[in-house]
DNA sequence: GTATGTGCAAACTTTTTGCTTTTTG
DNA sequence: CAAAAAGCAAAAAGTTTGCACATAC
């Protein structure tokens, strides 16, 4: 039961809303925070059983495209998605042992106005088009911090 | 030829210097800029043709654990390594069609002086041991501006 | 000589693709 | 009904692992 929500947004591209978006729309929105190709396939399917694999990776891709969905890669071999919330930007604290990701905001402002100047720069001097930048930063959390060495 | 510039290194921990693990510095340390374990692969294996592709990738772990070579990863689905250059730390502009990468050092007193102040505020709101960070850039260089839309 | 490292091939994991069937508008 | 999307299974692509043989110290 595809919602109404997003259905103009769709047949505006020319693409059709359909149940399986509709289901992994959801999912995405709900459960935010970097989530895995597998964690949503696992998710979606408790309200899609039928729903394939590819479906989930054919789907993703769409919503990125369309910029629903942001996607990440924060090393581990596995892409990690995220709903492009309207809320405030946020970048990532990455634990390097368990792969525990937590958002942070901290100093936006200042962080804004030096990545403008940056991606002016860049822009300038390596003629690249910059649609988005991101800051990660790596380390061990808390508990990782005693286990590791 | 195992040459003598790192043995010591690699004595005081443990581990024993090869013709491999000569190879492979000698190539991420000539050819430095985001090479993928295949980029290394194809390369050593002119100064050291028998070597397989596991070797590359344990050595490489290895490397990244001594502290030799930093892992990256950009997206696309490879891991790219770099040899841990005394010169001065840089970050990178991703064109996300092709995948090229160029590396940038623009602006980065005031960048240094935001992440410590960013590395202090995660580091006590989160309990994290941050060690590193990373700022990349996405976008579509000069080339790949025209082909994609 | 013994522990460590290597090569090879097989295994694994994540993601993509081909093709037939189903569904949407 | 025609075009787009989904499901399934097979294939790719990247990386890891097991094991017998080779090498460093």
């Amino acid at each position: 039961m595809p919602g109404p929500r997003w259905r103009g947004n769709f047949k505006e591209r020319g693409h059709r809303m359909t149940g399986p978006r509709d289901a992994i729309l959801d999912v995405v929105n709900k459960k935010q925070g970097h989530l895995t190709a597998d964690d949503i396939f696992f998710e979606v399917r408790k309200s899609y059983p039928g729903i394939g694999i590819a479906t989930i990776y054919r789907t993703l891709d769409l919503f990125v495209r369309m910029g629903l969905v942001n996607k990440f890669d924060f090393g581990g071999g596995k892409s990690r998605y995220e709903f492009t919330s309207k809320e405030k930007h946020h970048h990532h604290l990455v634990c390097k042992n368990c792969g525990r990701v937590v958002d942070y905001d901290s100093f936006l402002d200042e962080e804004t106005e030096l990545i403008k100047k940056i991606e002016a720069e860049l822009n300038r001097k390596h003629d690249f088009k910059i649609d988005s930048h991101q800051l990660d930063f790596y380390g061990l959390c808390k508990s990782c911090q005693r286990e590791v060495k």
